[in-house]
DNA sequence: TAGATTGTTAATCGATTAACAATC
DNA sequence: TAGATTGTTAATCGATTAACAATC
C-alpha cells in the first residue's frame, strides 16, 4: 500500500510516473499479471534500477523473486498522481482547442470531472458541447465558489490568461493547465501550473531535424 | 555567429533553447537592446551561470563587460532552433485537434510552413482550412514524393497513427510531431518523434495538486 | 582607465546506474 | 531448497552552480 516515504520527490520522478501508469494500463488490458523491474525497463527503454529506485520514493509494491503485480502497482501509481481523487475540472475559453479538448481528451481517464467550460461570448452560453455545458465567463463569480473545481484549462487568448488566472485565484482555483503558450505566475500559496507549450515543443523538434 | 561546438549538446539544454528565444523575443519586442546573463537568469528564475553554460554550447555571443545585443542572441537562437530554415510541414487528421492547430498555431513564428493537411474523410477533400488545402490521405503517395514535408504534425486516431507514421516513414518524412497520445517508434535513420502527450501532462498536476 | 560581464574551468550537487544482501 | 528479484546502499555519471582570469 501505498504510503508516502521521501518528502521530497524529484521533478524527474514525477514526470515519468504518467509512463508508468500508460505502460502498465497496456500490459493490464493485454491480461499480464506479473512484471519484473528488468522485463518492464526494457521494454520502456529504461535501467531496470530507475524503476525500482523511482518506486521506492513511494512505498514497497514488489516481492522479492516475483516482481510486482501488474494490476496492483499500476493502481499504485494511479493513487500517487491522484487519479482516484476524482478532481473537478473547469475548461476556460471555448475555442477551437477548447473544444477540442471537450470533445476528444479523456478528462475520466485521468480521473477528472469536467463540470462545465465558460466562454466570453454570448453567443455560446447555454450551448452544450458534448454534453458539457457553456456558461457565460460572468457565471464563473457563482459557479466556481459553489462547486469548486481544483483545475482550470486555460485555453483563451494570451492577452486574457494571466488576468483570468488572478481572477480565478481569487475564486479559490489551486491548479492551471495552461495551454496559452505564455508564462503565467503568482504570488498566491499552493498554485501551480502545468504549461503545454506547443511552440517550444515543436522548436525543439526543429532543432533535432537541422542539419549541421 | 553561431559555429556549433559540443558534440553532443543534453537534452535538458535543448529543452531550455525555446525558452531563451521566447523571452529574447518578448524583451526585443519591448524595445531592449542590450542584456547580461544575470538579468536575463533573475527575469527567467534561473542561474545567470546557467545561462552562460548553455550559451557555450553553441558559440560565443556576448561581450565581456556589456553583456548580449538582445536581437542578436535571439536570432542567434533561432538558427540554432532552426527557425530560419522554412521547414516545411504537414498535418494529418483533421479532426478538432488538426483544426485547432491549422488555425491557431503559428507555424511561421516558428518558422514551418504548413503546405498542406490530410484526412481520410472524403467529405473533408476539396475543402480549405484556413487556407490550407485539405487532401484525402490517398494522395500523400504523390504529394509527400513531391513537396518532401520534413514534418508531419500526427492528429489522427491513435489505432492509426503507428501505421501512418511508417507510411510517412517510408515516403521520406523524418520528423513527426505526435498528438496521439500513443509512443511511436521506428528503426529507420534519423527519424524523430516529439510526444505532445496531454495526459502525461495533466497527470503530472493532478500529483501535485493532490494532497498527501 | 575602472567597472562590468563574459566564457570557461573547477567544485558541488543531484540523478542514474550498479551491486548486493535480504527474502519471497 | 534454489532461483529470481526486490529495496537499498554505494559508485558513477552528468548537470548545475560558483569562481575567476580574460577582456571589452
Amino acid at each position: 500500500m501505498y504510503t508516502m516515504k521521501k518528502q521530497n520527490v524529484s521533478d524527474a520522478v514525477i514526470r515519468r510516473l504518467p509512463r508508468y501508469y500508460r505502460y502498465l494500463d497496456d500490459l493490464h488490458l493485454k491480461g499480464s499479471i506479473r512484471i519484473s523491474s528488468s522485463v518492464l525497463g526494457e521494454k520502456m527503454g529504461i535501467t531496470a534500477s530507475q524503476i525500482r529506485q523511482d518506486l521506492s520514493c513511494f512505498g514497497e509494491f514488489g516481492q522479492q523473486g516475483y516482481g510486482y503485480n501488474v494490476d496492483e502497482l499500476r493502481r499504485e501509481i494511479g493513487r500517487i498522481l491522484g487519479v482516484d481523487k476524482s478532481h473537478r475540472i473547469i475548461v476556460v475559453g471555448v475555442g477551437n482547442l477548447g473544444r477540442a479538448l471537450i470533445q476528444n481528451f479523456h478528462f475520466n481517464d485521468a480521473g477528472f470531472l469536467l463540470e462545465a467550460a465558460f466562454d466570453v461570448s454570448p453567443d455560446l452560453a447555454g450551448a452544450e458541447v458534448a454534453g458539457v455545458p457553456v456558461l457565460n465567463v460572468t457565471e464563473l463569480e457563482r459557479f466556481v465558489p459553489a462547486h469548486k473545481p481544483d483545475v482550470a484549462v486555460l485555453t483563451l487568448p494570451q492577452s486574457a490568461a494571466q488576468q483570468m488566472a488572478d481572477r480565478l485565484i481569487g475564486l479559490g482555483v489551486r491548479g492551471f493547465w495552461n495551454f496559452t503558450n505564455v508564462e503565467l505566475s503568482s504570488q498566491a500559496e499552493n498554485v501551480r501550473f502545468e504549461d503545454v507549450h506547443f511552440a517550444d515543443s515543436l522548436l525543439t523538434l526543429s532543432y533535432r531535424i537541422t542539419e549541421r
